[in-house]
Formats: structure tokens, sequence, C-alpha cells
DNA sequence: CTGGGGATGGGGCCC
DNA sequence: CGGGCCCCATCCCCA
């Protein structure tokens, strides 16, 4: 094998219906045709493809030697006689689709005449013949591939008959190279495509189907209005945080090995253990690219084509991740339509089934809906966090894809909203636009003005529950509560190692949270509380020698005090923790406890 | 150590 | 859908 299986999906459509379907992606189910790829030349073939009917052979014009690649040249003839073969399709009715959306602009031909009258008699009936394709590093396991393929997308008339062979690139050397194809295989949709013919040319098509017989491509990401050369010439470093490998929003090669989607982040799909997909055996080979689109235009105007590129790369939209498993396709059967409709749970498809095909989005919204007291929710599948609108979420997204389109031009620094691009400007200007109306002292930020307001307010909503010291910031209590955990805290737990200043802070510990599963959520609450007791004004006044009922009017004090202010769930809470520490505090009531730290592990 | 201010990040929401 | 505005949170620096 050659660097960069490249494995097919061929599909036969009559009415639009899919009539005969060759899945090369599951290698459990599929044969050896899986491994057959497109030749480069006619040279090259070793194999020759023809159709019968709605079946698809091929044969060896040439022996093939052993890890020898198997090479198709989809030869004009070939087209010829897919479409002449005495099936009930009629050969003028033929029609080829393919689509490769990182296939560039300039690769389209301007239409000819010619093509339309085929249009005309393409209105029959047609065969659809779609290809994906998917790019595999060369020494990834079979069995280990993830699914890269692109689907193919209807066209619109005007993308229709563009394409014919002596307007493309002229063939270059393939380049199958891993470096190209770990980072490229979903390259955004502005993004520049790989100089590997391969990319750019349906090389599948060479020959199959010139002008005259109405290849149709289209390029759904490249609108015609896209600048050729995009701002960011290849996929830019990512930021540590960022996950390495993302899914496209194709759907899985064995739906039926999904999991439940929820809670499903991309970690999962890092993990070794309940993949969706077939383990990877080279993470690092495989593409890289984020699962949103970038904001479109947005932002780019900030920032010239040749200033630092956004850390995060912008992906088109079908570089989403997976789609969430309906009820539909709850069959493991791989079937194409099974994944038409595993990509169509998007926003998209659900506005009109008669709305065109060929436009970004159609595939996959790569916004995973939610739904939320009747309210629909855009989540991030990076952070789960949601989003009331869109916007908001595509906003969001450049934290983690790291883009910051907005630069300033006197300072390269560079942000992530225009807005704080235009409050940075004040840095420059020295401009504060905030005035205090009672000292009149002037500030950059209205956040800045409200901390310094609170200077004449008096509030202190900052508030330590060790020691109850206030404070205007949250830094300033935050530097604070390192006083707390600096201090020596002489009784130690023998069981969780937990220190405490007083002894009795460590029997109500050891009486209560630590009896029980301490990994429960509430049980981790409870050490909480009993560690800020421990460090309270209530705790420290009590001497050490205090009684159990000391102790426990102690507790209260400090809780009462504690909650002032607090929600009613918070103190609904606090009362059931409260009832917990007296039971550990008091020993006549230490008969309670273990229904009670039951009851609490239950909660 | 506390407190004040500057600067920035990021989300919500309206237009 | 994106821009603009507002808000809160956070970090850093310095007195």
């Amino acid at each position: 094998m050659s660097l960069g299986v490249v494995e097919e999906q061929m599909e036969i459509y009559s009415d639009s219906e899919l009539q005969n379907f060759i899945d090369g992606y599951d290698v459990h189910r599929s044969n050896w045709m899986r491994y057959v790829n497109p030749a480069r030349s006619l040279a090259e073939q070793n194999l020759v493809a023809c159709q019968n009917s709605r079946d698809i052979y091929f044969y060896t014009i040439r022996p093939v030697e052993p890890n020898q690649e198997l090479l198709v040249w989809y030869s004009q003839e070939f087209a010829q006689r897919l479409c002449g073969q005495p099936s009930d399709i009629k050969p003028s009715e033929c029609k080829l689709e393919y689509t490769k959306q990182h296939l560039p602009q300039q690769t389209r031909l301007k239409d000819k005449p010619k093509e339309e009258v085929k249009e005309e008699r393409d209105k029959e009936e047609k065969i659809d013949v779609e290809m994906l394709e998917r790019d595999t590093p060369p020494d990834t396991p079979d069995n280990q591939i993830m699914d890269f393929s692109k689907k193919v997308e209807k066209e619109e008339k005007s993308d229709r008959d563009q394409e014919n062979q002596g307007m493309a690139p002229s063939p270059q050397p393939e380049h199958r190279q891993p470096s190209l194809d770990l980072n490229h295989p979903y390259l955004p949709g502005h993004h520049p495509v790989l100089p590997s013919p391969h990319r750019n040319l349906p090389l599948h098509l060479h020959g199959l189907y010139s002008p005259r017989e109405g290849l149709v491509s289209s390029y759904p990401f490249y609108p015609q209005s896209r600048p050729i050369n995009p701002p960011y010439q290849l996929l830019p470093p990512y930021g540590p945080h960022y996950p390495r490998l993302l899914l496209p929003s194709y759907s899985p090669p064995f739906p039926g090995m999904l999991p439940s989607r929820r809670p499903l982040h991309y970690s999962s799909y890092l993990s070794t253990d309940g993949l969706p997909y077939p383990p990877i055996g080279q993470p690092n080979l495989l593409p890289v690219s984020l699962p949103y689109p970038p904001s479109s235009q947005c932002g780019l105007k900030e920032l010239t084509p040749n200033v630092s590129p956004p850390r995060g790369a912008p992906a088109t939209p079908d570089l989403s991740p997976l789609p969430k498993p309906s009820s539909q396709h709850q069959s493991p059967e791989p079937s194409p339509s099974g994944c038409e409709e595993a990509m169509n749970l998007s926003l998209s498809t659900t506005k009109s089934s008669t709305a065109p095909r060929n436009g970004p989005g159609h595939k996959s919204l790569p916004y995973p809906l939610k739904k939320q007291n009747g309210k629909i929710k855009y989540e991030c599948n990076i952070c789960l966090k949601t989003f009331g609108q869109l916007s908001n979420l595509k906003v969001h997204l450049r934290v983690h894809s790291g883009e910051r389109p907005f630069q300033c031009n006197l300072c390269k620094k560079s942000f992530t909203q225009l807005a704080h691009l235009q409050k940075h400007h004040l840095v420059h200007t020295g401009e504060k636009p905030h005035e205090c109306q009672v000292c009149h002292k002037r500030f950059s930020s209205t956040s800045n003005l409200k901390t310094h307001l609170r200077l004449h307010s008096g509030e202190k909503p900052y508030q330590c529950k060790m020691c109850n010291t206030k404070f205007t910031q949250y830094i300033h209590l935050k530097l604070h509560r390192r006083l707390h955990s600096s201090r020596d805290r002489p009784y130690r737990c023998q069981l969780c190692a937990q220190a405490f200043f007083h002894r009795f802070s460590l029997r109500i510990h050891q009486r209560s949270c630590c009896l029980v599963n301490s990994s429960t959520p509430l049980n981790v609450h409870m050490k909480e509380m009993v560690e800020h007791f421990d460090a309270s004004q209530e705790a420290d006044t009590l001497a050490e020698t205090a009684t159990g009922s000391q102790v426990e009017e102690a507790v209260e004090h400090w809780l009462a005090r504690t909650l002032e202010g607090e929600g009613k769930e918070d103190q609904k809470e606090a009362t059931v923790l409260l009832k917990a520490l007296t039971a550990a505090i008091n020993p006549l009531l230490s008969k309670h406890l273990r229904p009670l730290s039951q009851m609490l592990t239950k909660l």
C-alpha cells in the first residue's frame, strides 16, 4: 500500500433514490474493494471499473503485485460505459455528482453551453455516483481509521458543469504524506487547499466526466464570493488546551457503536474506552481541525491576512463533532441513508426538506441543540456550556479555538471580540470615559468604576466564611484565604489526613463526613463546612474542652451567620448538614448518625 | 497583608 | 447573524 489509503464509498442513485451502495469503510463488512484507489494517470491504473446495471465490477488489466496499490483510472470511456450499460438508466441521463470540500474554487470551470442541454436530460433520470474519500495516515491500521470522508453534496445549478480536466490544476506528484493528511483533510472552507492533486482534483473523476458529460462538482464551502486565498494559509498551531482530535460531523462508520451521547466530551473520543469509533492508531496523524466554522468574515476585517493567524483554525460546519445519535438510527447497519440522517440532525435540515442541500450546514449543524425549559440552547461541544443564541456560542468557541480575530494595530494584541479591542484602545488613548459621580475619578471600564463605587458605598460583597472578613474585590478574598490555609492545624485526621485548628472540629469531622463515602458531593460539602467552621470566629472562641452542646451551639451560630442572605436551597441543604453535624457533635445523638449519613449519601 | 486601580476575558442580551 | 453594549470575573500591579 502506498501512502494515503483512499477508501471509497460509492452510491448509485436512480431517481434520487439510493439503488446501490458500496461501503468501503466498515472493515468488517467491506471486501477488497475498500483498497481501490483512484489512479493519477491512465498509465498508473491497474484496475478498471465498469458498471453493469446496478453493480460495479473491477477487473485487473495487469498483474497486481503484492503490496501494490489498486488503482483505477476513471476514464471518459468508463463514464460512457457507466452510463451506457443496458440498465434502466439511459446514458444521456447519467450524472455524477462529486464534491470535495477542500477542492479549491480555482478548479471550478466555467459553464459550458453543452452542459445546459445535458441538464435538461438530467431531469428525467439520473445516476448519482457519490464517491467519498478519506485519507488515512499510511500506517494507520485499517481498523483504526476514522471516517474523514466528506460526503458528496448536491450542487446548485451554477456550480454544475464547471469542471473539466483541462482547467483543473495540472496534476502534480501526489502528496500523500502524513504531514499533509494529518492536518488538512478537513481544512476549513476558506482555507487553502493542499498542493496535492488529490485535493485539488476530483481524482476519482479524471477523465470520467468531461464538461460535455456534465461533471458536476460543487464546493459548498467555497462560495463564489469567497476569496480564493484565505487569510490563513495553514492550520495554525493549537493551544495545548485544545483537543488534538476532533471529529468531523460526518456520521460514524459504525453508527451502532455509538454510545449514548450524553454526556459526551471531546475527551470522550480521545479516550481509549468506549470509543465510538474504532481505536485510533495514531491520533497525532489524524486531522486536526475545529469543529466549528469561524465567524465567517467576522473579525477578519480587523486582521490583515499577513498578521499572525489565529491559533485556532476555523473550520467548516461539517467539521462539527459527531451529531447526537437519534432514535431513528439505532440500527447498527452502516447504511448511507443512516449516515445521512445522522448528519441531518442539523438545524439546516430541519428548516425545509426542499431547501437546497448545497449550502454550508446542509450536512450537519455544528452546534448541537439542546432544549432547556422549552428554549433552544446551543451547546458547546467542548465545554458543554449552553447559549441561548448561536452567535454567543460562536463567539465562545473562539475561546477554545484560540481564534482572536480582532487585533490592535498599535500593540498587535489580539482579542476575541471587537468590543474587547475597542476597550483596549482606551489603553492607548488614555481615555477614561467612566466617571465616578462621587469623587469624579475617572475609569477606563465600567467594571472598574463599579468596583471603585464600592469604596463609597462601603459594600464588601466578598466575605471570608472562615473569619468573616469582607472585601470589595474577590481577588482580595482569595489572597486572604491563603492565610487560613497557611496556618498550622495541629489536629489531623488519621483517615483522610485533613487537619484542623481545633480538636472538636476533628471530632466532628471523624464522626460525620469521614465516616461515609467521602466522594459524594454532599459529603464533600460537609467536609468543607467542618473545615470552615473550624476556622470561624465561633470555633476560635470555643475552648478545646468545650462540651458537645457548646460546640453544637457554636456550629448553629456560625451556620446562621454564614447563611445570612443565602438562598433557600442553600439553607435547606445546610439544615440537613447541620443535623448531621450536630448528631456528630452530640454523643447522645450519635446513634442517629449512621442513618443520617446514609440519607446524606443518598442525597 | 490589605486595599485600590488597571486591564483583560468572557457571557448575556438587544438591535 | 453579527455588532454593540453592559456586566461580572479575574489577574496583575502597586501603594
